[in-house]
DNA sequence: GTCATATCTCAAGACATGTTGAGATATTGA
DNA sequence: TCAATATCTCAACATGTCTTGAGATATGAC
């Protein structure tokens, strides 16, 4: 992912409606949800205000559309969310894996194990990165 | 991090000079930076324009300063950036950690290793999340 | 104290973003 | 074909963001 396409994907995800959007996106998973759900998930929503989230998000790539029937469903877009998350990652590890490391660690819930030390790269980088 | 904590920062992140600003900051390490050495990097911003974008940046914890001298240091808040991409991961791996896992990968250098697939928690779920 | 340096603060203007409401378009079923 | 449903498109408005330039503030050297 290039920095335009990241900035794109930080400004679509810095709006609340957009965020929760795509949290919900991503639970609903590969299936994906019709707009107007999503919709009344936003807490009732109208439709053009629904629809000119939901293309800003298409436009950044993190969401697809397709329609089925007279709904128009819409899913998160996994690679895109995958490709940003190693963005951040490249940026904030370059030099500073032991930053990543508590990351990857909370999301495996087990304590800093041997296996979040062997999967984030350690160049010999200070350790008092704070 | 929060929902809120997380907006301020994908909008802080969602700008070509304050984006450029933390990969700087990043790279320069805990030492930090110099405003007007930022400055300089960014092209020549006038004082006014760094400091627009600094305030930004330390108003959504991204960045910390200090005075040194006559100097303002400004260097990056590693935990912060942490914590976004946690934030993040913990969204897109809720019931696809597959998704997470390339990141990671990506992040190690190494082919999809074993310590990435133990990073990354299996709950269960889909493998066709694209 | 005075001066130079480094940076911040403030106000103004241009531009971008988010919301609303009215109306257009596509799909389905009677 | 006609009506109902689901969603999009457009224009208008309010609000927020970014840049610029002038001036204020803090620090260190003389």
């Amino acid at each position: 992912m290039d920095e335009a396409r990241a900035i794109d994907a930080f400004g679509a995800l810095a709006q609340e409606t957009r965020l929760r959007i795509v949290r919900l996106l991503v639970t609903a998973g590969p299936e994906g949800l019709p707009a107007g759900v999503i919709g009344e998930a936003m807490g009732g929503a109208s439709s053009s205000r629904m629809s000119f989230h939901l293309s800003q998000l298409e436009q950044a790539g993190l969401v697809t559309s397709r329609r089925e029937g007279r709904s128009i469903l819409y899913n998160a877009t996994f690679p895109a969310l995958a490709e940003l998350i190693e963005f951040l990652m490249r940026d904030c590890c370059r030099g500073h894996p032991d930053v990543c490391r508590p990351a990857v660690a909370a999301l495996s819930g087990a304590a800093g194990s041997e296996a979040v030390r062997a999967a984030v790269p350690d160049k010999g980088a200070p350790t008092s990165a704070a």
